[in-house]
DNA sequence: TATGCAAATATTGTATACAATATTGTATAC
DNA sequence: GTATACAATATTGTATACAATATTTGCATA
């Protein structure tokens, strides 16, 4: 079940939990142990120490001393916080490429991208969120600056979890993409304000989108521990 | 020598180091061994490797697999990516606090802190510079957006051990002092624009005096490696 | 002298054992 | 019945040993 063997085994124990998480195998509050884990996995405490400490920093995971590590709980004000941290970071991002604009060839590069997402099937609502993220990542790569593009995706990381479980409906691909070329647009014709205002649209509307799921997901949790309990 | 002994090693081993390296006691390039450092202090590699973990995460040592950590060089590029990312948040910041305006009380508090600053000695460079940094994280602080304080704070962290070599004139202490005041007066007066454009000019007042330190700073240690080669 | 190969060495990753510390459970006294 | 003291347990931090891997060194050969 080992996808390619990476070097060491820190980061495939790293891999395998961030993506149950992400995929809400392990649901908020779900609880850790470093030896419990050991066990699973039939490995020492070593590479999983280096594992969970790796996700303690992705801020997925919680420790508390000397009571182990938990799933982070989901929490409302955290995701707007991070909305924010991004739509800071993003309009920077199109105000620097609106201001410097483009030349034509790179713009068409970008062009091209949006078209691979606007090609999406609704049916596949991971993909469209994956091709979403790289959208805005390519934007900021274009920038050049490496740091900011590391920001925006550390932020798209912890957000990230949240928006599997996004629904996307076929109406919502149709004006994401929109939104999306209108930007584009924005950065062609040079014109910052409305570059920055497109952005502002397409980042709350997502902003709102999520709100929504986390509530569905919170419910179901609930429901859900109500089951079990 | 230990200061307040900390519950763990690591922590202890990588404020030293940290110290060192923002003191500029290890150059830009110089390089780490495991082993060499559990002989220094005396303890064994566990620790060691949390400690070097870390600062490779706070992005001021590299590792070269298989061939240690070093100190990581200078890069002119970083520093501007970094002051870009700054300005990118800061703007949100200020942005953000001008719309909402702030309570008399709440503004009192924000203006003593300024106060306090404005008392520093121009002899001491450093305390100037950590009152500054101070001032920023404040202003940062009283969104309650705490995502984008750990952010700014990150960012500060990066920029740290390049500001103290900063050479801080009386002329430049007193211009600082006047712009954070006039970032104030525009908050308080709600005036989005002005609050705006007052921070740019603080900032990119800071990234100027930044970029000349730096470029001193490197020459300094240009010659240093040719006395000692 | 330059080049290729092999041995030696160093760095890194992992396993395991032990010690320190905090938490939990239990018994006893009030 | 509650509270406190103490023992039991679990978690965590640290030390050490070993294995795997990459790099450097040394040597032989062209």
């Amino acid at each position: 079940m080992k996808e390619q063997h990476s070097p060491n085994l820190s980061t495939d124990v790293f891999s395998v939990l961030k993506e149950r998480i992400i995929r809400w195998e392990y649901a908020p509050g779900h609880r850790f142990t470093e030896e419990g884990l050991c066990e699973e996995f039939g490995i020492s405490r070593s590479p999983v120490r280096e594992a969970l400490r790796m996700l303690v920093e992705n801020q997925l995971v919680e420790k508390a001393p000397h009571k182990g590590y938990s799933v982070k709980q989901l929490d409302m004000q955290e995701i707007h916080e991070l909305y924010d941290v991004r739509l800071a970071l993003e309009i920077f991002v199109v105000e620097h490429l609106a201001r410097r604009g483009y030349p034509e060839k790179e713009w068409r590069e970008l062009y091209r991208s949006w078209q691979s997402l606007r090609k999406t099937t609704p049916a596949n609502t991971a993909d469209f969120a994956q091709l979403d993220e790289e959208f805005h990542e390519q934007l900021a790569g274009w920038t050049g600056n490496r740091t900011l593009l590391q920001q925006i995706r550390s932020i798209d990381e912890r957000l990230h979890f949240i928006r599997v479980t996004d629904i996307t409906s076929i109406e919502r691909l149709r004006v994401t993409c929109e939104q999306h070329l209108r930007i584009l647009d924005c950065i062609k014709e040079k014109n910052i304000d409305c570059a920055r205002e497109a952005l502002q649209l397409n980042i709350e509307d997502g902003r709102k989108n999520v709100e929504h799921a986390i509530k569905e997901a919170l419910a179901r949790a609930f429901l859900g521990s109500k089951a079990g309990a």
